[in-house]
RNA sequence: GCGUCUGUAGCUCAGCAGGAUAGAGCAACGGCCUUCUAAGCCGUGGGCCAGGGGUUCGAAUCCCUUCAGGCGCGCCA
């Protein structure tokens, strides 16, 4: 049933404006007591004639009630409609019921692809905190499209090529061995990688000797491609062990390596639509006409940049998988190259510029200022987890001690509470790291919407009245009750909202009304009680409804939903 | 300097496709477990929505401007 149709239907002859403008019109008023839609009349008064209080009044005088629209009032100018609450609640809740996990979903994506970048990783680089952004606003808006039924590709642009590759055989050769290597991993490397900056300051020899192995490795000597490919295994290895963690998967990890040969022909197009020039010695595209510095294609010596890399892939993902969007989710440190690529993109001639979308986000810092990996003062992604996995299970150990599988709870509460506080705020929020509000499990958290979820499963549990049957959906005309209904209500809408945005945090932060609107419901009401099974029924089902909208919810921002803690 | 983003309660933030009395969480203080999970619920205090101007019946929200801060502006990615 929509609603917003029926009440437009209502008032179109009362009004000289279509349907859609009565519907555009109509809004959700922010307090329920205020009715559940109203249609501000301010706007018809110069039209009208007549004072916008005047105006309400006559519409609520001349409008009938019916089986749907239980009563019509006029306040200050406003239109208030109160729906019929047992027929819309039991409209909404069977719709839920009937979709089950699907619900929120939609079909909007049959047939269209979108292409995600994101998580990005760089080879012998340890992820730390700073990455963990881009990874889950990556998962949740793949996860978000794939409810709507789009087609995604979601992939890891690899950071596997440069001249730190030379460096890092350098300082291979130098410091460490295929044993030490395999056996510290990552952390191996990066201690390499820092023993070999500290001594190239006093030695530049090593730099030059470095640029020479990079350049093997570009002309595809066999030992610098073993090495190469062996610093890649390593690393690639002990990040899946973290996408196994965060229960994400990508389906491709071409990256920069993977674009080498593909830049040619780009810049072979760019030349012939003359929008290649020299200038300094390096060839840029011109973007002066559009406010824009330059945008790099070759440096001074003829090598690519990442510019040049971007373009390239833009295309690759265009030609191979014919993408409806591709989006790119970086920090907004990048913006000023995003636009740049896309605007050269759109001089090519290409059409599909306009598909691309730099999904930016505020960037993480420490107490102390920026965080760089060859200075070390890093935070790990790898202990971050463990860390706030290590303190949910002291909890779950403080507060339900006989509880089975505790590890597990923990696990998923842990993690569960570390992608949750990355999606609580809009994307470009800057971050403070802080230890204290990342391990806190109070208030607006995970585990506070999980418990809500366990909490409604126990119910559920306990009951040994059966969903299925008659129920009396009179029991839920409440306060509330009915501001459960109406937030489960909207859960679509703000799915929809969330990809059109491309704003996980939307989700987040409905999740946690739906939990706290329920928290409510059940210390004021008693779900299982002696009033008949049919009341009891429908009370379960708004429980179980609960249940189900939260688990999509934070199922679509990457959280499980333990059913007990 | 140019561009761009941000500025809302002590702290962290929501609200910013204009709408009714500006909301949460944390922190502080005070209540609620012999009944379905107290990782919960309720209450109290706390605001020149950075400043100024404009548009509008109506502005935290849109426009202009000032201030403060972040980020970016050719051979890194």
């Amino acid at each position: 049933m929509d609603y917003k149709k029926l009440i437009a239907g209502k008032l179109s002859d009362l009004i000289e404006l279509s349907n859609e403008e009565i519907e555009e019109m109509l809004e959700i008023p922010s307090k329920a007591e205020m009715g559940d839609f109203a249609l501000p009349c301010f706007k018809l008064s110069k039209t009208m004639r007549k004072a916008p209080p005047m105006i309400s009044d006559m519409l609520a005088e001349q409008l009938k009630t019916d089986g749907n629209i239980q009563k019509i009032q006029s306040v200050n100018g406003y239109l208030n409609f109160y729906l019929n609450k047992a027929n819309a609640s039991a409209d909404i809740l069977s719709k839920i019921m009937d979709s089950n996990e699907q619900y929120g979903g939609s079909d909007i994506g049959k047939d269209k692809t979108i292409c995600l970048d994101y998580s990005s990783i760089n080879i012998a680089k340890p992820m730390h905190i700073g990455h963990l952004s881009t990874t889950v606003i990556g998962n949740s808006l793949n996860r978000i499209y794939k409810h709507l039924g789009y087609n995604t590709i979601s992939i890891n642009h690899l950071g596997d090529w440069g001249t730190q590759f030379g460096k890092l055989i350098v300082a291979y050769k130098l410091y460490s061995s295929k044993e030490q290597v395999e056996q510290g991993g990552i952390a191996e490397l990066t201690r390499i990688y820092v023993q070999y900056h500290t001594d190239a300051e006093e030695n530049e020899a090593m730099d030059d000797e470095a640029r020479a192995w990079f350049k093997k490795i570009e002309m595809g000597d066999k030992e610098a491609l073993e090495l190469f490919g062996l610093f890649k295994e390593i690393t690639l290895e002990e990040v899946n062990k973290l996408y196994d963690m965060l229960e994400i998967k990508f389906d491709s990890y071409n990256g920069e390596a993977f674009y080498q040969d593909k830049m040619e022909p780009i810049i072979g197009e760019l030349k012939e639509k003359n929008l290649l020039v020299e200038d300094q010695g390096a060839m840029v595209v011109k973007l002066d006409e559009y406010n824009m510095p330059p945008c790099m294609i070759l440096k001074k010596d003829g090598a690519t940049l990442y510019s040049t890399r971007d373009i390239a892939a833009a295309q690759y993902r265009k030609d191979t998988y014919d993408f409806d969007k591709c989006l790119y989710v970086t920090a907004y440190q990048q913006d000023l190259h995003f636009k740049q690529f896309f605007k050269v993109i759109e001089l090519m001639g290409k059409d599909y510029y306009n598909d691309l979308v730099h999904v930016n986000y505020g960037y993480v810092s420490m107490e102390e200022g920026a965080m760089s990996t060859r200075k070390g003062n890093i935070i790990k992604l790898k202990d971050l987890l463990n860390r706030s996995v290590e303190k949910s299970l002291q909890i779950v150990n403080e507060k339900n001690p006989d509880l089975e599988n505790k590890e597990e709870i923990a696990t998923t509460v842990g993690i569960g509470s570390v992608i949750f506080a990355a999606l609580k705020n809009n994307r470009i929020k800057d971050i403070v790291f802080s230890w204290d509000s990342a391990l806190s499990f109070e208030g607006e958290t995970a585990p506070y919407v999980q418990y809500t979820h366990a909490r409604c499963a126990s119910v559920l549990e306990k009951s040994d009245v059966l969903l299925d049957g008659d129920a009396d959906y009179s029991t839920l005309d409440n306060q509330d009750a009915n501001k459960v209904i109406t937030l489960l209500r909207d859960f679509p809408e703000v799915v929809q909202n969330a990809a059109e945005k491309y704003e996980p945090s939307l989700i987040t932060r409905h999740v946690i009304e739906i939990a706290k609107a329920f928290n409510k419901y059940y210390f004021e009401h008693r779900i299982i009680d002696e009033d008949g099974d049919e009341k009891v029924r429908a009370r379960l089902i708004l429980s179980k409804c609960t249940k189900q909208v939260i688990k999509t919810g934070l199922y679509l921002i990457g959280v499980k939903a333990p059913d007990k803690m």
